[in-house]
RNA sequence: GUCCCCUUCGUCUAGCCCGGCCCAGGACACCGCCCUUUCACGGCGGCGACACCGGUUCAAAUCCGGUAGGGGACGCCA
């Protein structure tokens, strides 16, 4: 057991994406691999974008992917007093100060400053002010230090350098009194004890600044390690233009979450060239510092590999019971008849890349054809087709037919008995079962129907080619 | 614009820290062949990259410098 403690911390403003899925993927991997410690805080001190669908949007996403927290959920806005108490803390100390720039004298300053090509940063007027306006409305802002440099040693980027004078002084508190985001992180990470901080890099730019309120607090500075972004097939951040971003929609695609859990362990992230890895098997190899400093571009082929492996491999019961609302949306309650699920499942766990195709596949079995491919029958003749059902219907009525090598037994006698090729009985007997050219072995087919419904199948298709 | 970061096959990446084993390895995708009663699975093979320029060195993907390109940040959002 280490006291390694780390936390994801999103903000309730949607749902949980690919990217911030990762991130706590990282952080709970680094906890489970060391007997740490995984929280989860909530971010949510903008309470005008924060609602509660997104937190349950969120805390939903984690559950489906397993990745369970130990403390937590935790909710800034319960902390406000406590954010108050510190923000005060500073001003007493002479760490900050209140401002009364009002926001549009702001705006108009940073686009001035943007088109005479200036970094924006507040310019300091009342951070030297000694009048106190009255009733005037106020912001706090912190003092940052001036000159020199503020830096700090990345997991994963390794040192990086700020010259304090491209910081300016942030503001901790807003007008209305509740606090920022970069004052919050700091005090929450301080007082949960926070010693690894794993988000996405897009917080880099924040990090010196809390580096300084770290300082300014006198508060023990945690380790950082900034992961590198998630982005489009068009190398841009990945957003909902490239399709589905949240998890939960993968599920509702069709990926089992191993899956989905391994694509994002090895995406921007590796062990040698392994390219398989349980549960297990990513908690103990994972490493921190083998995480890679370039962004990687979401690639859905390669979840759909991964997730065809998994079904591949699947325990068919668990996949049978993943399967039935995909059935359900298509109106088939395998539950009221027909041949076991589990028994179908296997059939098409080598043919399937997720489990909506599974579903797709599965339909016949449940819905016996109502016609036929027709270029598929079109390459029998007519005679042939009759001949081969007759026979076939013939054959299976009289023997078991339960089992695989059963019927392969009677495949073969049909075969010889009458001088056919094995894709001249086949292909016939597919269609008559299934509809379509492209379907299982036709020895699992039958199989999973069962005689009885396999010779009525066989029987109708009998009728349909001999009007 | 300013600052920060990044740059190996189309994509995910190994190798880079500790130069030679790398005329760069694996995986996905793609192409071909084999297996096969269909489709798939599987097997085998192919295509395909060290951003660029200079330097250091007997030797550079690996070290140093510069250039270009990309991304991110610059908010009383997080």
């Amino acid at each position: 057991m280490s006291d390694i403690r780390v936390r994801f911390a999103p903000s309730p403003t949607g749902y949980l994406h690919v990217g911030g899925a990762r991130t706590a993927l990282f952080n709970w991997l680094l906890a489970r691999k060391q007997g740490g410690t995984f929280i989860l805080r909530i971010e949510d001190t903008d309470v005008e974008r924060s609602t509660q669908e997104s937190v349950d949007a969120i805390l939903q996403g984690m559950e489906w992917l397993g990745l369970d927290w130990d403390e937590g959920p935790f909710y800034q806005s319960d902390c406000f007093p406590l954010y108050k108490e510190h923000v005060q803390k500073l001003l007493d100390a002479g760490k900050a100060y209140k401002c009364y720039c009002s926001s549009e004298i702001l705006d108009t300053k940073r686009e001035q400053a943007m088109k005479d090509g200036r970094k924006p940063k507040y310019d300091g007027t009342c951070r030297d002010r000694t009048d106190q306006p009255a009733d005037a409305p106020y912001v706090v802002r912190f003092r940052a230090p001036q000159g020199g440099v503020t830096s700090f040693d990345d997991l994963i980027k390794g040192t990086i350098t700020f010259p304090n004078d491209e910081l300016d002084d942030l503001i901790i508190q807003r007008t209305d009194g509740t606090p920022t985001y970069n004052f919050c992180v700091v005090i929450d990470d301080a007082i949960m004890r926070i010693t690894t901080v794993i988000r996405g890099d897009d917080h880099v730019n924040n990090t010196p600044r809390q580096v300084q309120l770290y300082e300014a607090f006198g508060f023990p500075v945690p380790q950082f390690a900034h992961v590198p972004m998630i982005l489009g097939d068009d190398k841009t951040r990945l957003s909902k233009r490239h399709g589905a971003t949240s998890v939960i929609a993968y599920r509702d695609m069709g990926f089992l979450p191993e899956a989905l859990m391994n694509y994002l362990v090895r995406l921007g992230w590796s062990n040698g060239d392994d390219e398989i890895f349980s549960r297990a098997e990513m908690i103990a190899k994972f490493d921190i510092g083998n995480v890679g400093r370039s962004a990687s571009v979401f690639n859905t082929d390669k979840l759909l590999w991964l997730n065809a492996h998994y079904i591949k491999n699947g325990d068919p019961q668990r996949l049978a019971e993943l399967l039935v609302p995909f059935l359900v949306e298509r109106g088939i309650d395998p539950a009221a008849g027909g041949p076991l699920l589990a028994g179908v499942v296997k059939t098409l766990q080598e043919r399937a890349r997720t489990m909506l195709e599974m579903a797709d596949g599965a339909l016949f079995y449940y819905k016996a054809p109502e016609s036929y491919d027709e270029a598929g029958m079109a390459k029998f003749e007519k005679a042939h087709l009759q001949a081969v059902y007759g026979a076939a219907a013939e054959k299976l009525t009289e023997a078991t037919a339960t089992t695989s090598p059963e019927f392969d037994a009677i495949f073969k006698d049909l075969c010889t008995e009458n001088s056919w090729k094995m894709p001249q009985v086949g292909q016939p007997i597919r269609l008559a079962l299934s509809g379509v050219m492209q379907a299982p072995g036709i020895g699992e087919i039958v199989v999973a129907l069962g005689k009885e419904e396999t010779v009525r199948r066989i029987r109708k298709a009998l009728e349909a080619v001999s009007v």
